[in-house]
DNA sequence: ACAAAAGTGTTAAATGTACACCCATGC
DNA sequence: GCATGGGTGTACATTTAACACTTTTGT
């Protein structure tokens, strides 16, 4: 048995699909199921390691951010080691479409709601829960809601976003007041036409204004 | 050269202390300073090992929250560790008092404001820096800024912690009134001589009171 | 023409911010 | 009696929250 306290590292991608916030599972030999995750190799960076962790699971994420390290002694076992956990957004793919990587292989990793999610490995149920509790923190006082959505969106997709994260409804003149005032999005020029109804105006994240406004906490809050 | 990467625990603990906020730093055999910090134990939870390193310098804090992991590969070494990090708050004692374990040692850790800080190793200046950006960030939806008071303690020197850490003046009319209003703290019906003036009354924080409210954001912004 | 989603302003309430004087004590 | 820090209330500005109807499209 080893002596050594091994490092590993493990990440929760987040995805908005099926209007739920879903959460990317790895079926486990025994039926259950775990984070993507892996151990950190000698030479390598802790990013590197979620990097190539959500790599290994067919996914990418453009946003990626440190979560908690969790170091539990497991209940009974003559392995040590502690889990260095990460959160990531994976941009939805509009509507109706799936995750960006997420054509998913029938036994291989799959996206989970809160509600459908099965047993976890370890501390993993824990580690989503905080992935979870950090995304709605953060939600207001930073621009993580804009990861969730592909490039070009509509402002009705925006607002689902919050009022998913957030669990209440929101109003939607006040919403896009904010957004407005905000001027972080811009217009592309284009239309959506929607499944019924009237088309939608299709816009853009403004990445650099929105930097400039970051010092001010509650940017966002709703 | 052993191929394990080692897990190490740091803390940065913080205290109120002649008008500043201090972090300890524990002298090394080169000169420069680090952070109180050791080598996590093969049967030690993480908390637990940030209590022990904690205690070996000589301090003691009710308030330990993790920080943040730092995993950069050293420039050139046979060695790789990572680093995780704690922040710790610890009551000042009074308005000219020391820090709660704070007879300094000759030669032993001492207390550092973010100007006179000597180099540190490694990472531990970023750490340093992380923890009191975290501080910040928590004063206004949290309770911290009570864990760096004595139990017993005037709003002249509850509003000065939240000056200092804050790096702001704050209205003292309506700073009183925010606290009054929250009824976070109970006047104890003792005052006690200021240095010259009259006499402040002296409070005791209500921490049953402030975890019913703790779910609402933004509590204490001032 | 109707069903469905997009889009748009105004008002009231709550919250935050600015501001100046009297009070109790020690010297 | 004066210098020092403790203590109090009011008016204005800003922000948030609640609310309903018109527009554009597809069928």
């Amino acid at each position: 048995v080893s002596r050594h306290v091994e490092v590993r590292v493990a990440v929760v991608l987040l995805t908005i699909h099926g209007g739920a916030l879903k959460a990317l599972l790895v079926p486990q030999r025994d039926g259950s199921y775990a984070l993507p995750s892996g151990t950190l190799g000698f030479d390598e960076p802790l990013s590197a390691a979620a990097e190539r962790v959500m790599q290994s699971a067919g996914a990418h994420a453009d946003y990626l951010e440190q979560l908690y390290t969790f170091g539990n002694l497991p209940p009974s076992s003559s392995e040590r080691f502690i889990e260095v956990s990460y959160f990531a957004l994976v941009p939805s793919a509009g509507p109706a479409g799936m995750p960006a990587d997420g054509r998913p292989v029938p036994g291989g990793p799959a996206w989970f709601a809160e509600g459908e999610q099965p047993s976890l490995i370890l501390d993993h149920a824990n580690i989503v829960k905080a992935a979870r509790i950090r995304l709605r923190g953060k939600l207001s006082y930073t621009a993580v809601g804009f990861e969730l959505l592909p490039e070009v969106f509509t402002l009705a997709e925006l607002q689902n976003i919050y009022e998913l994260i957030l669990g209440k409804q929101l109003d939607k003149r006040n919403f896009r007041r904010k957004i407005y005032e905000l001027g972080i999005v811009e217009p592309t020029g284009e239309e959506r036409a929607s499944f019924r109804g009237r088309p939608a105006s299709l816009y853009r994240f403004k990445a650099e204004v929105f930097e400039q406004i970051e010092a001010k906490r509650d940017i966002l809050a709703f």
